[in-house]
RNA sequence: CGGAGUGUGGCUCAGUCUGGUAGAGCACCGCGUUCGGGACGCGGGGGUCGCAGGUUCAAAUCCUGCCACUCCGACCA
């Protein structure tokens, strides 16, 4: 892309309204444009990156057993009736009437629809389990939204849902969908801890949040250090196989946030060395509700003897659009973001200093063009602009790499190229700068 | 929803107390000089001062109502 054609509209203050790092950043590098409180509209750059998180979620949700579905922005209020939640709902549930005078809603989420699209279908337990998932913006009127995307009205959330025989079954599924939870943080840049959750009136344990770590995150975490070291398990695991190890290696040491936290348990379970303490943000939330939505709404199966049961579900939510800002929380200095590699808008921009200068322009567009075969997503500035504000928003944007092409490199034959993480730079003949670039 | 606050060109803000010709910096347009970390000079364009009433010879400024947005609290991907 030619940075002289495309829409990158940033800014060099940061707008009154926004209070954290993450809402000023993303407003001053213009990935998103405010259109009303806690709505946002996507810009180009902010689309790219939101699209490169979402990818990832799929991948791995797929990798994990689940299957996509595009489920309805809208739905019927007659659904939410069945399950008892119409009222219990309140206000945070955005109601639309339509021209019938029909109650309609906004989905805050989809447990009702699910379950009515797979009572409708899956009659046996031959059928089970089922994973069905959905990537999709929601609307939950928050009294006070807040933090720019972190805390919006409208977000897109990928959420899953799973379907068992029984609870025993449902478990393997929550270890699924736990396991690919930390693999998708991880494939993020991210690091994230699985704190046990409160279960709500279902009980039981099968209830973690994740938090991934960012001295700016609004929620305190307490956890065992081995939970950051140990990672994410990858993606190379037998999807099918007993997942138990993996999870109860990780779910039975000590981690969690200020409202749970217990001290004395902390302080007895974990090694004075291993206690650590650090500020985080919630980007995923996963729990087992058994029976609470198949039985109100009859999504029932026929088991093994014969009988009518029904299924136990389970929901997994990751707040994609949230996770924009997460990223940006945890990985950003005094010059703007720092893009991990994998959800960069762009992986390299082609710095042009002397727009004009046949021999600097001649490198730089080889240089573009030579990315682009290698699949680098090249950003080409070529902007008739000073050096100094070309770095500066290339910077703030936060492309992982500078392929910076000075008049005076040219004329010795060599480019620069730039570490936006690190700072690091290398000055190397251009073939040189590409590999390096290319890996 | 309770409490606090803010609305003035795209952005950051001054001007409001004490009514009297709407301002600055950045951004934008033109010309020129510049050109390795957000340049400089000269010239220029752009604002129903959130909206609606009211007071007044005169309202960004005072009064009333409404709206929007932000922050603090209780709830949440």
């Amino acid at each position: 892309m030619r940075l002289s054609r495309y829409f990158m509209p940033t800014l060099r203050e940061a707008p009154a309204d926004a209070q954290i790092v993450s809402h000023q950043l993303m407003l001053r590098a213009g990935l998103i444009r405010q259109e009303a409180a806690g709505i946002y509209a996507w810009l180009p750059l902010g689309l790219k990156v939101l699209k490169k998180i979402e990818q990832i979620v799929r991948e791995e949700m797929d990798r994990a057993g689940a299957i996509e579905v595009l489920l309805p922005t809208l739905q019927l209020a007659d659904l939410w009736r069945e399950s008892g939640r119409y009222d219990d709902y309140g206000d945070e549930m955005l109601r639309i009437k339509d021209r019938h005078d029909r109650d309609l809603l906004y989905g805050p989420t989809a447990e009702e629809v699910i379950t009515e699209i797979f009572r409708a279908f899956v009659k046996s337990y031959k059928d089970l389990p089922k994973n069905l998932y959905n990537i999709q913006w929601k609307f939950r009127d928050e009294r006070r939204p807040r933090f720019g995307v972190m805390r919006g009205r409208e977000f897109l959330m990928k959420d899953a849902y799973s379907f068992d025989i029984d609870e025993a079954a449902a478990r393997k599924s929550y270890n699924r969908m736990f396991l690919a939870y930390l693999n998708i943080y991880a494939r993020l840049g991210l690091k994230a801890i699985p704190v046990k959750a409160d279960p709500g009136p279902i009980g039981g344990d099968l209830s973690h949040e994740f938090i991934i770590l960012a001295d700016t995150g609004e929620s305190e975490v307490f956890a065992h250090g081995d939970l950051v070291e140990m990672g994410a398990p990858g993606p190379d695991i037998d999807w099918d196989g007993d997942l138990e190890p993996l999870v109860t290696q990780r779910s039975r040491l000590y981690a969690a946030s200020d409202e749970m936290h217990d001290a004395a348990r902390f302080e007895a379970e974990v090694p004075e060395a291993k206690r650590m303490t650090a500020r985080g943000i919630e980007v995923g939330h996963i729990f087992y509700f058994g029976e609470k939505y198949s039985k109100p709404m009859k999504a029932l199966v026929t088991g093994p003897d014969g009988k009518d049961a029904p299924i136990h579900g389970g929901s997994y939510g990751v707040g994609v659009s949230r996770l924009v800002g997460g990223i940006i929380e945890a990985s950003h200095d005094d010059a703007g973001i720092i893009w991990p590699d994998a959800v960069a808008p762009f992986g390299v921009a082609v710095v042009n200093l002397r727009v004009g200068d046949a021999a600097c322009d001649e490198v730089s567009e080889r240089a573009y063009k030579a990315l682009g075969e290698f699949g680098k997503e090249p950003l080409y500035d070529d902007r008739d602009d000073r050096p100094g504000a070309k770095f500066a928003s290339l910077d703030l944007v936060g492309i992982p790499w500078q392929l910076i092409v000075g008049p005076k490199g040219v004329a010795e034959g060599v480019v620069e190229i730039k570490r936006r993480a690190t700072g690091e730079r290398q000055t190397l003949p251009l073939e040189a700068a590409l590999k390096v670039i290319a890996e």
